[in-house]
DNA sequence: GATCGTCCTGTACGATCGTCCTGATCGTAG
DNA sequence: CTACGATCAGGACGATCGTACAGGACGATC
């Protein structure tokens, strides 16, 4: 059954690996054939091996990435004794990120090329859902009044501050503004 | 000086007015030269008549369009008696995008662009850090304390509460969770 | 040692890409 | 009436695009 299977494997998975570099490199639109199958050193035939089109692979490796992030950061979150704490673990947690890195990227090019696929858009709307609900609860057992609202906008808060990272100096009250979020 | 001019001012114009419109709908990068001419209702050439690129078709009606939207904003706020009808009015605004809308995904888009295009990312940068600024001042006449820190989470949330917008239900509690944010 | 399944290479197809160049059109000034 | 300048049309260039298909390499099975 498995004869040079496992080589397959390994391939797939450096495929996958390639396009999460290139899609915050070049743009998910951006990312061919070609560009993907050299970053991952094989042939471009090899990605129609695997995959039955680009956009199956971009697909696949945003949501695993993506997946993989948002249980970070539950973790984050269900190790926070306060919600205040839970914010400035939040906030030391994307300091990591400058809003030029690939995961920030990674995310808003998912988001925009969701809303130009349908499938694509079901998975990753299940998977913020089910993240904003996983918050909510924590709020809830915390006490912060509006839990689900409240969750919503941290989530999006979290993506816009990624996304004007770039664009302007960055203010160290940030902490202070976002804990009124919880208070 | 101007025998036939006025008539390519108009159909410059109207090279703008699609790139507005093909950005969010194929994304930055998937606007093509002969997509825009179609659009536009001119041949490919013509693109190349009016711009040195179609970067530059692109950069220049994205700039417009956003430069636009923001002093409309910029009105709202400055028509408002107090930071939580500000607030209101602020949400009110944003209920005619769904996340879907031509208007959200252009910023998105842009700001992506920004981050592979150096001259794109500093006339953004500039929008946004003007726009900032008016509103930390704004925040700062109505006694709301950190109003730097206050107007980047601000900012940062709008752009993030439209690119969630798609991916979940909205909960109807927003208001009231963001007029914490300058209480 | 022949057969088989898996994995990969090489090549080819038509389509589309950005850009440039040449020439037609046409209102206007001399 | 002619010459001009701005505007646009059409075609061409090489490059790259996504995808498909035929065949080779190679370890496992019998």
């Amino acid at each position: 059954m498995a004869p040079t299977a496992k080589q397959g494997q390994e391939v797939r998975q450096r495929l996958l690996a390639a396009a999460a570099e290139l899609i915050p490199e070049r743009g998910w639109s951006a990312v061919s054939t070609r560009i993907l199958a050299e970053r991952a050193g094989v042939t471009p035939s090899v990605v129609h091996y695997h995959f039955s089109s680009v956009q199956d692979v971009l697909t696949e490796a945003a949501i695993s990435a993506m997946r993989q992030v948002l249980t970070t950061t539950d973790e984050l979150f269900t190790s926070a004794t306060t919600p205040a704490v839970a914010i400035d673990a939040l906030l030391a947690s994307i300091e990591q990120y400058d809003g030029t890195d690939p995961m920030s990227l990674l995310f808003t090019e998912t988001y925009l090329a969701a809303t130009r696929d349908e499938r694509l858009h079901t998975q990753i709307a299940g998977l913020v859902t089910d993240f904003r609900t996983r918050l909510a609860d924590w709020l809830t057992i915390h006490q912060v009044v509006e839990p689900a609202a409240t969750a919503a906008v941290l989530a999006a808060t979290i993506d816009g501050l990624l996304l004007h990272r770039t664009l302007g100096p960055e203010s160290p009250a940030l902490t202070t503004v976002l804990r009124r979020l919880v208070s």
